[in-house]
DNA sequence: ACGATTGATAGGGTTTCGCTATGGATCTTC
DNA sequence: GAAGATCCATAGCGAAACCCTATCAATCGT
């Protein structure tokens, strides 16, 4: 059985006319004839009862009209199924993501994506960095949101959006009537730092730090992120942290800007090389194209 | 889309090789390999990932899968399902009868015809003869089973079973102690009949009697014929009536056949001639085995 | 009774289909 | 590490399927 046979009876039971259904199928009438005799033959059965005057459907083709309709139905829809699925407008996307970067920016970039694909369910989890790569490689998470690049050779990564490395202090604290501070200025202060073994950013504020010529006295060592603002205002000593977490500490504490040479606190997507699925190349697309919005309305703000 | 390619495409997803999908389907690989470029690109997405070392299916491949195999099973269930009403295994069969008719040998024929299609869901209706013609008429009916052919145009006729008219008396009549009774005896007894206007066994009955050189002496006319052996018993005189009405009717009435030339109690189907539904033509077919089987039989007795 | 209409059949040209042969890439094996 | 094996893709050709026009047989309406 053949869906062009299907479609070609279900126009000759519904015309109850060959040449009416073949006028509407854009054909002429014997080929018409023919398939139908192919079907019946092939069933073993007449699907209609023809006088050279009308065309009338036996009990099979009635049972035959209802079934090949059903059965085109249900076609018509795997096809539109599998075309938003091959554009990546269904499915699911599972993005990784540490707590900073969660409650940071990333709110946005899902918000810019749920408009191109509401369909797609997306689900954030949050996790520690190494925790991070492992579920991407096993398959767990589809993209994670990472202050670094990672040196595994399935994975891939891509700017994200870019954010500055600022100083955090107590209000109380001398360097916080400053407009900017530069990073040699460090070199005596305690600092609050996370965990260099968890985090690729703590890794990389030491190198920038050991670059500037000292190496950070650490006062306080944390896993989390967010625990450093509240041991900055107890007086722990000062930070040097992602812009974006000044967003949801202001009592007591104060922010400014590293100057001269700010160190980067670039946020990467990362995904593995051989990743198929259209949604999660079109998530990456967009937020591509976010960031090159944003740096156009940057550029000609500073016009 | 076609119903080819969705077998070839779930061939190669499921052996997740071109190469032994095309063996299995008695094919060569390349045309495989085309058939599912045209399906990919049809779908306008692809639906497999292909290195040279191994096969996978993308999300739209496998959401293809399912679906595919959905599509393909309604499809062989839709094939049966109009092959087997093709065949008359499938359907609903309406048949009308008279009381007599109904209580008397029809059990046997819807037995029989029961063992050949289980699956066909029968419904008698106890009707008069007008109304059984009128069913036949407008469909309500598929067949009818009559003591004699009406003339309706659309409607032919076939014969189910032969039965005698015998004669019903009360066991202390004279004509009890005969062993047969011939019709012409029965000229000046009172008889119980069925209503004429209703009934064409009363008409045929009455004209054989007219054919034996009387007409009936009427002391009681009936519209059922079930009412008949109680008038009987009753002393209301004689009966001519179908052989079958003796099967439920025993105390104080006695049966004696007429002889020489017993009038026919011939009981027909009788259907439309348009009839198309397999279901009918079936079962007509079946009594007509029925019927020649039993007059070999016959044949042998009388041997 | 005759013209018009309907579905079936016949014959021919075009498209589609499937096959063999071959290429490019990767994995395995010695 | 190089040669062979394996796998999917491509090219070219013969065969089958497909659809078309022309025509026939039967029935309906005028």
């Amino acid at each position: 059985m053949d869906l062009r046979q299907l479609r070609y009876f279900i126009a000759v039971a519904e015309e109850r006319s060959f040449t009416l259904a073949a006028r509407r199928l854009n054909l002429s009438q014997p080929p018409l004839s023919q398939h139908i005799q192919a079907l019946e033959a092939e069933l073993g059965t007449s699907l209609l009862y023809r006088t050279s005057r009308k065309v009338e459907l036996t009990q099979a083709g009635e049972a035959m009209l209802l079934r090949g309709r059903a059965i085109l139905q249900q076609v018509k829809s795997a096809e539109d199924e599998v075309r938003s699925i091959g554009a990546g407008l269904i499915g699911t996307l599972d993005l990784g993501a540490t707590g900073s970067i969660l409650r940071g920016r990333l709110a946005e970039l899902l918000a810019a994506y749920r408009d191109v694909a509401p369909l797609v369910r997306m689900t954030v989890h949050e996790q520690a960095p190494a925790l991070q790569i492992a579920a991407l490689l096993n398959r767990t998470t589809n993209i994670s949101l990472m202050r670094g690049i990672p040196r595994e050779r399935d994975l891939t990564s891509k700017l994200a959006w870019r954010e500055e490395v600022v100083l955090a202090v107590p209000r109380t604290h001398h360097l916080a009537k400053r407009k900017r501070v530069a990073l040699g200025e460090l070199a005596s202060e305690d600092h609050v730092i996370l965990d260099p073994n968890s985090s690729d950013f703590a890794r990389y504020v030491q190198t920038c730090c050991v670059d500037a010529g000292f190496l950070p006295k650490v006062s306080q060592q944390v896993v989390d992120a967010q625990s450093i603002p509240s041991l900055i205002a107890a007086g722990f000593g000062v930070a040097l942290v992602p812009q974006s977490i000044a967003r949801f500490t202001t009592a007591d504490i104060a922010f400014r800007p590293i100057r001269p040479s700010p160190p980067a606190a670039d946020v990467f997507l990362v995904f593995r090389e051989d990743e198929t699925s259209m949604v999660v190349h079109n998530f990456i697309k967009l937020a591509g194209q976010l960031l090159s919005h944003r740096s156009r309305l940057g550029a000609r703000r500073r016009d």
